[in-house]
DNA sequence: ATAGACTTGTGAAATTTATCACAATCATAA
DNA sequence: TTATGATTGTGATAAATTTCACAAGTCTAT
């Protein structure tokens, strides 16, 4: 109840949702009790500092036993937010929007796939899955009465931050944003960037390193 | 030439991608020289942060003016293994590798998307863009013949661990999976994760923590 | 030439994160 | 009940990262 109001380092919460795929698993499998051991070795860390992530928020492990799965799995899921679930718009419906959106991770995750937008009329209209393509002038008319929460923006860089300033108008203050460009936003508004170059560009790093391919 | 054997810290590699991006849109715009300020204020961190970075592999900053952006371009790309091509297989062809598939930010860095596989027979075959997907049995062959690298996996999670015993098996080092699973390899594979779910929690729960949608 | 405005590079300090190591606790079996 | 083996929780320590602050270098205008 009181957890989120418990300081959880940064780096900790990067890897809480490392910890809930390893426990979703076990919780599949119906296990009930996991030692901090057995989990840091599935997911390639030390087990001392799993137990200090835990310890952060309270893991309530129990001594010559381990971890209760199913508890360990709500407790990681209400600091998450996963707990509840999220409205979520997709705006850019080209060919990395239309994988988002048939994308089953998300629903599994609390994340409510509500609303497709974009303004090429050639696709208002269409269907993905259950869902029709709208004309990007309707968010703020779909955003109130859809609850949208989180607006995934998968559109071309140079449209991003015109695009980011109407979600903002519209009044979501959660952006995922999928354009490789800094977005400008008022302090209200929480962006998370993601952008798959950095992913292949560390492995290129790595690679060019062990294979001493230099330039 | 041996800038690479100067140790650079792990949070300053992960950085260098973000400083590339920057730096070809500087370059873009026929920019000469760039202050430390005035790319932090851009890449949001501090500019004492970007030149500590920079110092790591000498950024070769002018005093009074700033720093090369042409050089330091170049630098970076040296680094993160970009100057030269890279050959990529991407391995499951449905939505999400579809979408990497025509993704043009790859080739932009120098990741050359040369070979498409899938074991869907249905879509052996099948163009997307000037490429056939092929048989994931061929792939021994065709890494030799067109010298591949990378391997994209984007495979469904229970098969990741069986396809990636093939991609070792044929020699290929760096895999950039995007299945939510830890994969088992040998100490010579490298391998980048990439999980859409990572970035979105942690938006959920920045959400949650700022919206006070407690569970 | 000189002054003044800028900007880098970097030691030192502060902060954050990870690891170590072991006492304390719990389960089990004899 | 007691011994044994397993495992947590956590202070203490070490390592990594970030921030600070300013001397030193460079440019421009006069």
């Amino acid at each position: 109840m009181y957890d989120d109001l418990v300081i959880i380092p940064k780096a900790t919460l990067g890897r809480l949702p490392l910890y809930l795929r390893v426990l979703n698993g076990l919780h599949h499998l119906n296990i009930q009790f996991v030692s901090s051991e057995e989990m840091a070795m599935k997911l390639g860390i030390t087990s001392s500092q799993l137990r200090k992530d835990l310890s952060y928020f309270g893991g309530q492990g129990i001594r010559g036993t381990g971890y209760d799965v199913a508890y360990l799995l709500r407790k990681i899921k209400a600091i998450l937010g996963v707990s509840q679930n999220w409205q979520m718009a997709i705006i850019g419906l080209g060919k990395l929007g239309t994988a988002l959106a048939r994308y089953p991770g998300l629903q599994q995750h609390g994340i409510n796939v509500a609303a497709l937008f974009d303004i090429d009329e050639a696709k208002i209209g269409w269907k993905i899955g259950e869902l029709s393509i709208c004309h990007l002038s309707e968010l703020p008319e779909k955003k109130k009465e859809l609850g949208l929460e989180i607006a995934a923006l998968t559109v071309p860089a140079q449209a991003a931050q015109e695009v980011t300033d109407l979600i903002v108008e519209a009044g979501i203050q959660g952006i995922w944003n999928f354009a490789p460009v800094r977005l400008e936003t008022p302090e209200n508004v929480i962006v998370q960037y993601e952008d798959l170059v950095v992913g292949v560009l560390t492995l290129s790093h790595l690679l060019s390193r062990r294979l001493g391919k230099m330039s």
